[in-house]
RNA sequence: GCGCCCAUAGCUCAACGGGAUAGAGCAUCAGCCUUCUAAGCUGAGGGUUCCGCGUUCGAGUCGCGGUGGGCGCACCA
């Protein structure tokens, strides 16, 4: 999909090569007004200086040596301050109506980045309780993200971080017990920093129907220790269903317990002590972190002997830079503000390069519902969980919104607008014209076209302008992919929907002569697929009938 | 106090490594269905891109300094 660009690019660096240029760089970019063509490029005010020429002088020159295919280019010409605009050839985004209905399930995709290895991590919420909304943006954003670099083919693993291991286990035990001895009618506290939400008590209920007073008779520690266990492997179950639920599978499911179980946060500390990075203040150990570029030194060991949570994540990060990822990214929530530079640094203090990690952090959901603020569910004292989410606005709409915005902005999340089946819903708006086009093939009673048709009818102004929008998907997947913000992906998806809006109200398909009906109905699909494929690379699915 | 993120139309947001007259949707107002889904389309109004200085042919975009907001700054995870 990149013909036309590539070709251009090609051409300009030869002909600034034959100026005197030596490594020319050339910038395309699609102008922001389109009465100035599809593709601009800024070369010859980037190069007049250097050539001791005017930038309309040189953009002149520039032009008159180009030696363009007419079949992709159809003409160019110079404006402004010394832009030069070209325009595309009408056969060249025609061909794009028959290439993308012969590429089907694959229009969009490529090979671009095969043998490039991707990790993304992202929820690795605490296996103590349900998943929130947070944890449901950050797992939309990061399935989303794998699907997008899937498609340019890189091999890209979904991975969830497991803390089941440390203080907090303990404290999951402790709670779980003192609510089994409670609905047992014995005495049973919560300990401080523990566990008092209301799904705390639904699990131990099942506990105690199903395994009587056993926890009630054996040693309070073992008790803990195994309670702990089962509710760790009760809560990653319940997660894992909601994420698949919400159309996200996660290849691996890395458990803290095994890295503990290697001894691997012990290793790392070895390693950083010869590499005389830690240093002892009041019996605790701490990483010079402001070394090696944070704003301040952190503890890893406490005085008590027990490592904090900050040495196995570190261990984590070596064990994936030790398998060998090109991109590690993580997608973290809010409240991580100080993972960044922290785990940078060391990474840094590790010999490792700290630009291969890349860390985004998701910024806040506001739940509303028409405009007002909810905090809390139905059933008190408790955030909304991410199944009530789903079961209120479904997995399509859920998904949809929360990639919506960019991740580096709060996000507002009215749970209202995401039910409401109206123009005020993009989604709604983008699946709307995907099950019109197939209304279109049920009316017309024809098999799909299959790539072969004559599209030459195919000039109308409307029709043009889809073609050209349909050709930006290979565009949106460089930004998205760039930025490792799927959000671009929606504006494109609305950008579709809305110029084959316009396409749909200009232009009759089933009742024109055969030629143009054929044509227009190879449009109609080539829109479908593409349509399609943007839903489905966010997760979304693209309904037939609404 | 230190750090990160954000600030664009009444509201929610776009603007692809700095580009030409800053665009959509919602809301408001005015139109369009005997013809393929009106969950749609067309048009109108609406802006000192938070402020100031700087960098340059050119700044919403980059730099510095402010202002306002969100969030972090544990021998918790």
């Amino acid at each position: 999909m990149k013909r036309a660009h590539e070709h251009l690019r090609a051409a300009l660096i030869a002909v600034l090569r034959l100026l005197g240029v030596a490594e020319p760089k050339v910038v395309l970019e699609k102008p922001r007004d389109a009465v100035h063509g599809d593709i601009a490029t800024n070369a010859a005010m980037m190069y007049a200086k250097g050539l001791g020429k005017s930038p309309r002088a040189l953009a002149e020159q520039l032009t008159a040596l180009l030696n363009l295919d007419r079949k992709l280019i159809l003409r160019e010409s110079i404006a402004g301050p010394g832009f030069i605009n070209f325009e595309f050839s009408p056969d060249y985004l025609r061909s794009l109506a028959t290439a993308a209905i012969r590429q089907g399930d694959n229009f969009g995709s490529d090979d671009s980045l095969a043998g490039v290895r991707v990790l993304i991590e992202f929820v690795s919420a605490n296996p103590s309780g349900p998943l929130n909304v947070v944890s449901a943006r950050a797992a939309a954003v990061g399935d989303s993200l794998v699907r997008l670099f899937r498609a340019r083919g890189a091999q890209c693993n979904a991975e969830f971080y497991v803390n089941d291991a440390g203080n907090q286990i303990r404290l999951l035990g402790e709670s779980v017990l003192a609510r089994y001895e409670k609905r047992l009618g014995n005495p049973g506290a919560i300990p401080e920093g523990g566990y008092h939400g209301e799904y705390i008590a639904t699990y131990s209920g099942s506990l105690s129907d199903q395994y009587g007073t056993r926890f009630h008779e054996q040693p309070h520690d073992q008790s803990v220790v195994q309670l702990g266990e089962m509710a760790v492997e009760h809560f990653v179950r319940a997660q894992r269903n909601s994420l698949e639920r919400f159309g996200v599978r996660f290849d691996h499911w890395f458990r803290e317990s095994e890295l503990r179980r290697r001894k691997a946060e012990w290793g790392v500390l070895d390693e950083l002590r010869r590499r005389d990075a830690v240093y002892e203040k009041d019996g605790a150990t701490y990483l010079r972190t402001e070394q090696f570029g944070d704003t301040q030194d952190w503890v890893i060991v406490t005085s008590d002997g027990r490592a904090t949570y900050f040495l196995p994540d570190i261990a984590y990060h070596l064990d994936k830079y030790d398998r060998g990822y090109d991109h590690i990214i993580n997608i973290l929530g809010p409240d991580h503000h100080s993972f960044t530079s922290k785990m940078k640094a060391a990474l840094r203090a590790l010999g490792r390069d700290p630009d291969r990690l890349d860390v985004m952090i998701l910024q806040h959901v506001t739940l509303l519902r028409d405009g007002e603020p909810v905090k809390m569910s139905k059933r008190a004292g408790r955030l909304i969980e991410m199944d009530e989410l789903l079961d209120e606005v479904g997995t399509d709409a859920a998904r949809y919104f929360f990639i919506l915005r960019r991740t580096s902005t709060p996000l507002d999340f009215d749970i209202e607008l995401a039910k409401r089946q109206s123009d005020e819903n993009p989604v709604f708006y983008v699946q709307y014209a995907h099950a019109r086009i197939e209304s279109i093939f049920r009316r017309a009673g024809v098999d799909y076209p299959n790539g072969d048709e004559d599209v030459s009818p195919l000039s109308q102004p409307e029709e043009l302008s889809l073609l050209r929008t349909l050709r930006e998907l290979d565009d949106v997947l460089d930004e998205t992919l760039g930025s490792r913000d799927p959000h671009a992906m929606t504006v494109w998806l609305r950008d579709v929907a809305a110029q084959f809006h316009k396409f749909y109200h200009e232009c009759r398909v089933l009742t024109e002569p055969v030629e143009l009906q054929t044509a227009r109905l190879a449009l109609c699909r080539a829109t479908q697929i593409a349509l399609r494929k943007g839903l489905s690379l966010c997760g979304v699915s693209a309904p037939t009938e609404m």
